[in-house]
DNA sequence: TGTTTATCCTATTAAATCTATAGGGTAATT
DNA sequence: AATTACCCTATAGATTTAATAGGATAAACA
């Protein structure tokens, strides 16, 4: 299941790119526009910035901007941003490896064999979309 | 994330399926030969026995054994019946729908867009995967 | 320079979900 | 009758997620 930060998040990349202009916008518009809390909302876009695809500004005329085109932001990195791993188990996951405690050989679990379809599946979707192919 | 209960049914429906013959295996050996708790693997095949995967057999020589050939076994359905919907966010859900509270309009909305993508890949592949094309 | 605006940041709590265990009941075999 | 092994409900522990609280910092503007 798709977690709130990244749901949050997502839709609120999107409003800022979906923008005319390239001006800061303010964390409430966002919030009062998308339906979201806006402290939550505070800590996503936060995030978001400190991994590089937002820029800020504060005081009078303040607010959230996307930094890249959104042509140039492909949903690989901002799903694994926001939700962590693609992979639905830890074993077969790009940037997020980690062996699991039971199961002796990958090689030999069924499971690792169809995760490793479904990863491979996902990431295509993702490889081939950016924040601009997904804008209504 | 896929859950444990998804994980090790999944390994114990591939253990039974990869036995020569058709007769009982005792939950103890599964759980044993698959490093998963007895008890929580009890309930697991319990749920898998109740929507006709499996028969069970009691008292001595008893256990659990696959109802229908693996072949016959397509994960979408394995998969819903263990872990619930495919779809990531219920309002691209094909059997578990669901509105979403924010979102006045699914149509407009980026994240119902990727991820309904994200849906028809992973979903494609349970499609045309079954439990006998998983075994190592 | 002081007030307002709006982001920045940490800590904490509330809620939900997942994982596992406890403890006994029931049915079949020998 | 004794043993074996599944049947079933309830519940506790652990983890993750979602949201809130409360103030610190920095920029704009009069």
């Amino acid at each position: 299941m798709l977690s709130k930060k990244t749901k949050y998040g997502l839709k609120a990349l999107t409003y800022l790119a979906s923008r005319p202009d390239k001006e800061p916008v303010q964390i409430a518009e966002i919030a009062e526009h998308e339906n979201i809390s806006q402290k939550f909302l505070e800590s996503i876009l936060l995030s978001l910035r400190k991994t590089g695809f937002l820029g800020s500004k504060k005081g009078k005329g303040g607010g959230y901007y996307l930094i890249k085109d959104a042509s140039e932001i492909p949903m690989t990195t901002v799903i694994r941003v926001l939700e962590g791993p693609i992979a639905m188990v830890p074993c077969v996951s790009l940037n997020f490896y980690e062996k699991c405690d039971d199961c002796p050989d990958e090689n030999e679990c069924s499971v690792h064999k169809l995760m490793l379809m479904v990863r491979d599946s996902a990431l295509e979707v993702y490889r081939n979309n950016t924040l601009a192919d997904i804008l209504t």
